[in-house]
DNA sequence: ACCACTACCTGCATGC
DNA sequence: TGCATGCAGGTAGTGG
């Protein structure tokens, strides 16, 4: 379940091992992993021989590789089991394995993309004047970013007529934030997920803030969070973080803070981890 | 215009 | 043993 910090430590893996390299090849073997390169696998693969890669950039959980002499870049996410793998030449394809790209060099190593359910992706697309790819143009800043607009996601807040943890996970109002980080913001700052965000004050929007950057920032120092092993960083290696959760995945062992059992409640088709004793739910609408 | 819900996909755990 | 069901969940598109 890759997000902001597992995306971060796969793009610093890959400002490592990639950057600055030239492709020779590219190969597709599942077209759906291609799916928002809409003009196809053959087009992917042909314009993307004989390119130079620049530094890998991230927003949220998206990240891309700008193609020098050039304003496109690769685009990738990984969806929920998407890996961006560097291997060596002779490593066994992966049962999963997508894409593959080689390169120019003598290094002996070629970047794989490998996604067991398929929901993440490739795609080459134009660079927006600011340098981001163009299609996700609607992606808002992440709170790691030091130009997210904290006041602007306050008045957003205000503006809409939906529940917080709703709002966390719109890309569009704040980037980045996925199910696990949302779950153990909200218990950091004591917040039920289905408070109404209309009402939300500046100093509980800044806190709240706050307590994301932390998780995240925390997160990223141990190599990210692998819950149940999908998500590895490019050389496969899995992060620590899972052992710091508080919330996420806890349901019935006692909270941190209190003792109260966490609780786990189905919600949009998945699952929201709280203490019910430190984050009270809202008073019902009327 | 805004908000909420669902399809997409595969592997694993669980239940009968 | 084998089959069915539920769950994991980010995003874009659809429906209200």
């Amino acid at each position: 379940m890759p997000e902001l910090p597992e995306v971060e430590v796969v793009r610093r893996g890959l400002e490592r091992w990639v950057a600055h390299r030239s492709v020779t090849d590219a190969e597709v073997l599942h077209p759906r992993a291609v799916r928002r390169h809409l003009a196809g696998p053959d087009d992917f693969t042909q314009r993307l021989k004989g390119r130079h890669i620049g530094t890998p950039s991230r927003r949220g959980k998206y990240l891309w590789l700008p193609l020098e002499e050039s304003n496109e870049s690769v685009l990738a996410h990984l969806g929920m089991s998407g890996q961006l793998l560097v291997q060596p030449h002779e490593a066994p394809d992966e049962k999963h394995l997508r894409v593959r790209i080689r390169f120019a060099d003598a290094l002996g190593t070629e970047l794989r993309f490998v996604d067991q359910r398929t929901f993440g992706g490739l795609s080459l697309h134009d660079n927006t004047p600011e340098g981001l790819p163009d299609v996700i143009a609607h992606i808002s800043r992440d709170p790691l970013d030091p130009l997210f607009d904290e006041d602007a996601f306050h008045r957003a807040l205000r503006r809409k007529r939906t529940t917080i943890k709703r709002a966390l996970l719109d890309q569009s109002l704040i980037s980045g934030v996925g199910n696990i980080y949302a779950d153990e913001a909200l218990w950091r700052a004591r917040i039920h997920y289905e408070r109404p965000t209309a009402g939300f004050t500046r100093p509980r929007t800044a806190d709240l803030l706050t307590h994301i950057r932390d998780v995240m920032n925390e997160a990223l120092a141990v190599g990210g969070t692998s819950f149940d092993s999908l998500y590895v960083n490019v050389n496969g290696e899995s992060g620590y973080f899972d052992r710091s959760l508080d919330a996420y995945g806890r349901e019935g062992l006692p909270c941190r803070r209190c003792g109260t059992p966490i609780r786990r409640r189905p919600w949009m088709n998945r699952s929201s981890y709280f203490c019910p004793k430190c984050q009270r739910a809202p008073r019902a609408a009327s």
